[in-house]
RNA sequence: GCGCCCGUAGCUCAGUGGAUUAGAGCAUUGGUCUUCGAAACCAAGGGUCGCAGGUUCGAAUCCUGCCGGGCGCACCA
């Protein structure tokens, strides 16, 4: 890195490890925006840290006396970019920057350009981040939709930071669940003269919910004649299992068909949510390609697994990780679980060579955590390479009452309902507000009779007055036959306002900011952050109505030219940030009459 | 019963890398459009940070115990 790059964090932050140098080891130590402009406007906690190590022995240090004399090593060297230093409350160190440094830093942002926010943290290393991987036995739901706008805006933030990212889904194409399905759209079938009929027994293993009866009028339609055949062969008892009197073939058919389609229906909610996957993963060519059963052998001779009632169990009482949770590879009937193609789907991840391997699931899949890793770690491979992003599941109301979601019960919101009310960046933006773990209550009524005031409105707002202004300006150097080269850097020094360099300070810090909400996986801290960033301009732009210093196109030609070099700047960050978090930044936003 | 997550203003939630005076949006109340977009701005009221202990010079933040809510604990996926 070129010392031309150094922000003034990092200079601040040389300078002061220069001045604490006597105190050996140097801690980690922070600095950060003083939360109170009166008090400055970095502040550093290192004086704090280093009291409380340096008074592991008798000699207690006082914050302040060490603050102090950090103060008089820092004067000593004389930094050009530093206004004052002073000390507050429990021994922060308080400093004032000159504004011509604030002004300087500015034009990082605009120099960085699509650059802006970027960091080589990654390295290049790569990372799987698997989500969404709705099962295909019915639609995306509000519910489990939270991990598409989650999972897409992670693997967004982690190559902003240097990774290489796959963003994949796993379809759970296999199991009993398919039979299921099929049973249940065979319900419809057999009820297809009789709209009004109530469904299938509540008891019985049918998934319930009007997608059943319409993927019934879809098979009918596209496999219509087919159906009708096998149903015509079919003999009263000829398939007691099923309890429906159908043969079992007709309900594999149905099964599959139905599979096939919602996996269409799927593919198109992510299409409408924004979301793509650069790979798709079938749990059915694991266990068809011999894998499951090569992992089952593996386990099986490192002798973590044992035979009980004729199923075979991973049982490893030497792996903290099972926690003696002891669970099902292989069912009585010699069929392998679910558990049993996760553990080779996983293992075929670390075959590829990831370095991280993400997985971004509902949080009713905690328990599952422990045990895929403890099953990896048993073969040999490295448990700690899993990370796990669990989000709690949307809560949706309609008014004041809870909607119990549940794919099976069909007493839920499709994500394409709230998609079609809301539109996708609000969609996506109230998702990404919130930390994943926290539990986000959807009110229908609300989100539908109030989108207006959803917050992405407010920020894409803000976004199109800026480009408005800019417009603006255009025209009028036009008309005053002034040129104004695309990347001219006009004289900044004109920046002066006290809301104009806290502005530049919240703009610099927006790198720190992806890198954080990278580090933690934990998206939602863009969408604060932008909305803080539009909340100072907003206010900015308001105080122009009183006092023509805020005013952006009027004054000196170099005051205006340095307004709009730093509007430039904030439509630059806020616009970056909503790319991040897959939405649209309008540069222009049209009236809705009400 | 065991495990994970949550409990912060009337509501929905940030903050949980200990740290200067605990924040935002909505809602409520009162102001602000002849001037770069009022989908906006300004101001006010409103909090024992679930409860109780502990560690610390300092705890919403760390530890322990309880209480309340959600979710898991299948030869389903």
């Amino acid at each position: 890195m070129s010392l031309k790059n150094i922000s003034l964090k990092q200079k601040l932050r040389q300078a002061l490890e220069k001045a604490a140098q006597d105190y050996q080891p140097l801690p980690s130590f922070e600095i950060e925006r003083a939360k109170i402009r009166a008090h400055g406007e970095l502040a550093t906690n290192l004086a704090m840290i280093l009291a409380r190590q340096q008074s592991v022995g008798e000699n207690k240090k006082n914050p302040q006396t060490i603050a102090q004399d950090i103060i008089s090593k820092l004067n000593d060297q004389n930094l050009d970019w530093m206004e004052s230093i002073s000390v507050a409350g429990g021994g922060f160190l308080n400093f004032v920057i000159k504004p011509s440094a604030w002004q300087e830093e500015l034009k990082t942002i605009l120099e960085s350009g699509e650059d802006f926010g970027k960091s080589d943290e990654g390295q290049g290393k790569s990372i799987n981040i698997e989500f969404v991987s709705a099962n295909p036995t019915g639609p995306i739901h509000i519910g489990n939709a939270r991990g598409g706008p989650l999972g897409d805006a992670l693997a967004s933030l982690l190559k902003t930071i240097g990774y290489d990212v796959t963003k994949e889904y796993y379809v759970n194409d296999v199991g009993g669940q398919i039979d299921r399905l099929g049973e249940s759209i065979l319900y419809w079938i057999d009820e297809k003269d009789n709209p009004e009929a109530p469904g299938p027994a509540k008891d019985s293993n049918c998934y319930q919910g009007e997608y059943v009866k319409e993927l019934a009028q879809i098979a009918l339609r596209e496999l219509g004649e087919k159906i009708s055949d096998m149903v015509s062969e079919v003999e009263p008892s000829s398939d007691p299992s099923t309890g429906s009197g159908c043969p079992a073939s007709l309900i594999k058919v149905l099964g599959k068909f139905g599979i096939k389609t919602l996996l269409k229906q799927i593919k198109d909610d992510c299409d409408l949510m924004g979301i793509t996957f650069d790979s798709w993963v079938n749990e059915k060519e694991i266990l068809g390609s011999g894998k499951t059963e090569a992992i089952l052998k593996a386990l099986i001779e490192k002798n973590v697994t044992k035979k009980h009632e004729g199923a075979l169990w991973l049982a490893d009482a030497s792996n903290e990780l099972l926690n003696d949770r002891e669970c099902v590879l292989e069912k009585s009937d010699g069929r392998p679980t679910y558990f049993a193609n996760d553990i080779a789907y996983h293992v075929e991840k670390y075959k590829k060579g990831y370095d991280r391997l993400i997985n971004v699931w509902g949080s009713n899949h905690h328990g599952h955590v422990p045990r895929v890793k403890a099953a990896v770690q048993s073969l040999g491979y490295d448990p700690e390479k899993i990370e796990t992003v669990l989000y709690q599941y949307v809560r949706v109301k309609r008014g004041n009452d809870a909607v119990k979601m549940s794919k099976r019960g069909g007493n839920f919101v499709l994500a394409r309902e709230v998609l079609d009310e809301v539109g996708r960046d609000a969609f996506r933006f109230f998702l990404l507000m919130r930390a994943p773990e926290s539990h986000l209550d959807f009110d229908l009524e609300l989100a539908k009779s109030q989108s207006q005031e959803n917050p992405v409105y407010y920020v894409q707002y803000a976004h199109a007055r800026l480009c408005s202004i800019m417009k603006k300006a255009a025209q009028q150097f036009k008309e005053q036959g002034i040129e104004l080269k695309d990347h001219e850097i006009p004289d900044l020094k004109s920046l002066n306002l006290p809301e104009e360099l806290e502005m530049i300070r919240v703009l610099l810090e927006y790198p720190e900011e992806i890198l954080r909400a990278a580090k933690k996986l934990e998206p939602h801290r863009i969408s604060f952050y932008i909305l803080e960033v539009a909340k100072m301009f907003q206010s900015y732009y308001s105080k122009a109505k009183t006092d023509d210093r805020y005013r952006v196109l009027s004054g000196s030609i170099d005051s205006v030219k340095a307004k709009l070099y730093f509007c430039r700047s904030i439509q630059h960050t806020l616009a970056s940030g909503l790319k991040l978090l897959g939405i649209t930044a309008p540069t222009e936003m049209h009236h809705e009459e009400s």
